[in-house]
DNA sequence: CGTCTTTGACCAGCGC
DNA sequence: GCGCTGGTCAAAGACG
């Protein structure tokens, strides 16, 4: 363990020195801005398509956010204040508990299924479908509004919606740039799923390459604040990679379900910007129930839970859990700093707070489409990694909301 | 002994 | 073509 801490702040270090040069001076300017920029974000409104459901505690709360399109920007992700979603903020009452995020996952699978009680559904709100499916989550867990959290200025300055439907380098009710940007996102995920699951012999890759282009997997992402990496969501994840993020002194660990058969991914990576939060990203779909036994307490779980989600297929969706519990149980009010933040990110084309589902769901797992978020990081951006493919610029910049971008589709 | 992690090597895509 | 980067493989080691 100590060894990989040194390692990783080795490559930390290695990798601060050839970023930092351009890094630190706007992070010190974005800095100060941050929160005064987040509150104006928080009220400003948007055009982006995305819901996030926002969850907290000291030490894992859990900020959920779905976005549906990658053109979302902190205005988008946190503005929301007419919004009737009541479950902005959670308090994980598991602080400390690795755990909590399974809480959250699991949940989720009572949660996508039941209609009844009051807890909230995605089920009704629907997001635009794009050709692609951006499967964006955002699950923060809120801290003190980090004061070394590092600030990406220019991008958070650029984009900083101070009104509605105001765009900037990502966000942006504009379809047709979204459209691009989304094509652009999709040809890459699936250029890279057609790698990533041909891969076999070598012989055999290569044969199959050129015969076979795959589309990948739905992907989305969780974004969450915790001091832990690698969350327990309640299913077997055997490590089979690491690699250094360009710009970002975190490394990314990419993991594969153990069970045998399902061919589900994850990466985990910490934020360069926030190191307090981690992205996780699913790809794929379990094929399988979801684990009785798994180090987590799943064994708790009721078989209502089990029964959904995980084991939800639709080819082409990627059934995620949803966090019920987290509104029946863990539900508190949230801090005024967030209040306006935390909350369900809705299509703006209507502006009443409604979602529109424009289309059929792909991403069953919330029962709406997540549009492909808008990856329109301009070429001088800095290098995000993973989250940039993720998140918007906008978001991604922002101390406290992170951001993931949700890319796929076939 | 089985499972999981670590880690260097390899491969493919992409931009220049 | 070359270099960079992301993603994956697989051997070796760690761990319980």
């Amino acid at each position: 363990m100590e060894k990989k801490k040194e390692e990783d702040h080795h490559h930390q270090e290695q990798q601060q020195k050839e970023t930092n040069s351009s890094k630190n001076t706007d992070k010190k300017i974005e800095h100060h801005q941050s929160e005064q920029q987040q509150q104006q974000i928080s009220s400003s409104s948007s055009s982006s398509h995305m819901a996030n459901l926002v969850t907290s505690s000291d030490h894992h709360h859990h900020q959920l956010e779905l976005a549906g399109n990658s053109n979302m920007n902190l205005s988008s992700i946190f503005d929301t204040p007419s919004l009737p979603f009541p479950y902005s903020y959670f308090e994980d009452q598991s602080s400390n508990n690795p755990n909590s995020f399974l809480d959250l996952l699991r949940q989720d699978h009572q949660f996508a299924s039941s209609s009844n009680s009051s807890s909230f559904s995605f089920d009704a709100f629907s997001l635009p479908n794009n050709n692609n499916n951006n499967n964006l989550f955002f699950t923060d867990l809120p801290l003190t509004q980090p004061s070394t959290t590092k600030a990406e200025s220019s991008e958070v300055v650029n984009t900083a919606p101070t009104s509605p439907n105001s765009t900037s380098v990502s966000s942006s009710s504009n379809e047709a740039a979204n459209d691009n940007t989304n094509k652009e996102v999709t040809v890459k995920d699936q250029d890279q799923g057609q790698q990533q699951e041909q891969k076999g012999t070598k012989p055999q890759l290569k044969a199959k390459k050129k015969n076979q282009k795959k589309a990948r997997e739905a992907r989305f992402a969780f974004l969450t604040k915790s001091d832990i990496d690698n969350l327990d969501d309640g299913y077997r994840w055997r490590k089979y990679g690491q690699k250094a993020v360009k710009n970002s002194p975190y490394p990314r660990s990419y993991y594969r379900c153990t069970t045998v058969g399902c061919g589900v991914k994850k990466r985990v990576e910490r934020s360069s910007d926030d190191p307090s939060i981690v992205m996780t990203t699913y790809e794929g779909q379990h094929s399988h129930p979801f684990p009785m036994t798994p180090r987590g307490h799943i064994g708790m779980l009721t078989s209502p839970i089990l029964d959904h989600g995980a084991t939800t297929t639709s080819s082409s969706s990627f059934s995620i859990p949803q966090p019920r519990y987290l509104l029946t149980q863990h539900h508190q009010p949230y801090n005024s700093m967030y209040n306006n933040s935390l909350s369900m990110i809705n299509n703006r084309s209507s502006s009443d707070g409604s979602f529109v589902n424009p289309g059929s769901s792909s991403f069953t797992g919330f029962g709406y489409d997540m549009p492909q978020a808008s990856t329109s990081t301009p070429p001088s951006t800095r290098d995000h990694g993973l989250l940039q493919d993720i998140l918007p610029s906008q978001i991604r910049s922002d101390t406290i909301n992170i951001q993931t971008k949700e890319e796929d589709k076939k």
